[in-house]
DNA sequence: TTTTGTGAATTGCTTCACAGCA
DNA sequence: TGCTGTGAAGCAATTCACAAAA
């Protein structure tokens, strides 16, 4: 299996970025936007834009172009964020308190509405964000998942322990994973998106092609 | 121009990943390893981790694989990292601070060495991360550019002031951007990695067709 | 044997170019 | 005229398959 809807996966990733900016261009009063406008204000050619777009069904009216508002509803349609989505988190270290107080996920829909950690020095305490939240230990991930109907997950946790919490994560019915270690996650038959900051100041420094200072110790 | 060197960029993305297991193999005593135990442990055929790896020389050795610290010096000089790099960080809110006391980029010789904001609020406050920085207004952004050599901007500003940063930053002479707010940077002539929270979280949403629960507001 | 490096074949994605509609 | 939707063409990336090396 693997590869069934005929859909180039990039044209998927690009859906969302058309998205992000039909989101400008209604903030802007505009009513109608022609593959090129789209297209150029996000360095992608107009075919481009026009066979994405047609991929999920047909959108435009010729001599006219795409009306923005529609164009929304239909892709968060698509995208599936026309509806709220429950989340759990796990991990509150650094990177989790920010991402609890993160107005994005909420923005989109995504609602944090359980968090976990293994430390007994963090257990039991509240954080803030949206909503106020218990850090409840893993033992429990099973139960807040059924009750609160939770199919995402973000993981906050060390690289060492990211394998062993997507198990459990797994294992407790979630059925994605936003995963922000930088590990590859082996075995998890679910959807996996990673975000990897390393990667990113990697492909930067290669771009630039040498010009850092001192070598690394 | 654009496009020159012949090497396909999913290759380029490839070589942080195949850095990061090496590092990985490394931990773990590993002493040599083949194209197909790397690519198995990313998800990748054996045959790609090979001709990627080809792009950039002929590291492996018949028969025996690849020596896994002398691939990781390789990657590494390849893809600039076995450098320092200086960075500068703009926006202190909460993104902002979490950046701060993420040791992932020390980690990888990136260092924040300077870091701005346009309020008044927060300029002249001392930030701690790995060295303590004081928060600096916007006008000595070049002075700062020219005296620690810095080629890199991480960018944690709201998305509708992304745009004014950007172009500031490149006109304080900053060579790459690593943007982690929710617009598409234009008329940027230089290196831009873009992080977006957002559109990771909708290519999960889209995978997982349709689990959401009440229409979003 | 095992495993690399690589031309050839194949698959997949993007661009072209135009019929059809407003 | 302006613009979409789409088959055909072109290009880019991946996989195949095997000679050569250890």
């Amino acid at each position: 299996m693997g590869k069934s809807s005929g859909i180039p996966e990039p044209a998927i990733r690009r859906l969302s970025f058309y998205l992000r900016q039909l989101e400008t261009f209604v903030a802007q009063q505009e009513r109608t936007v022609s593959s090129r406008q789209l297209g150029d204000a996000l360095g992608f050619s107009d075919a481009q834009v026009r066979k994405d777009l047609a991929y999920f069904g047909q959108f435009g009216h010729p001599g006219i172009g795409y009306r923005v508002e529609g164009l929304i509803v239909r892709i968060r349609r698509i995208l599936g964020t026309d509806k709220n989505w429950n989340v759990l988190l796990v991990g509150m270290g650094n990177l989790g308190k920010a991402l609890m107080s993160y107005r994005g996920f909420a923005k989109k829909g995504f609602h944090i509405v359980a968090v976990f950690d293994n430390h007994d020095r963090v257990i039991g305490r509240r954080v803030d964000g949206p909503q106020r939240l218990i850090v409840q230990p893993m033992e429990d991930m099973e139960q807040a998942v059924k009750t609160l109907n939770v199919r995402l997950a973000v993981l906050a946790v060390p690289a060492h322990a990211a394998q062993e919490v997507a198990d459990h994560v797994l294992a407790s019915g979630v059925r994605g994973i936003l995963n922000f270690a930088p590990v590859a996650l082996r075995n998890v038959a679910c959807a996996v998106a990673a975000v990897d900051l390393a990667v990113h100041l990697e492909q930067l420094s290669f771009r630039l092609g040498g010009g850092g200072t001192s070598p690394t110790p």
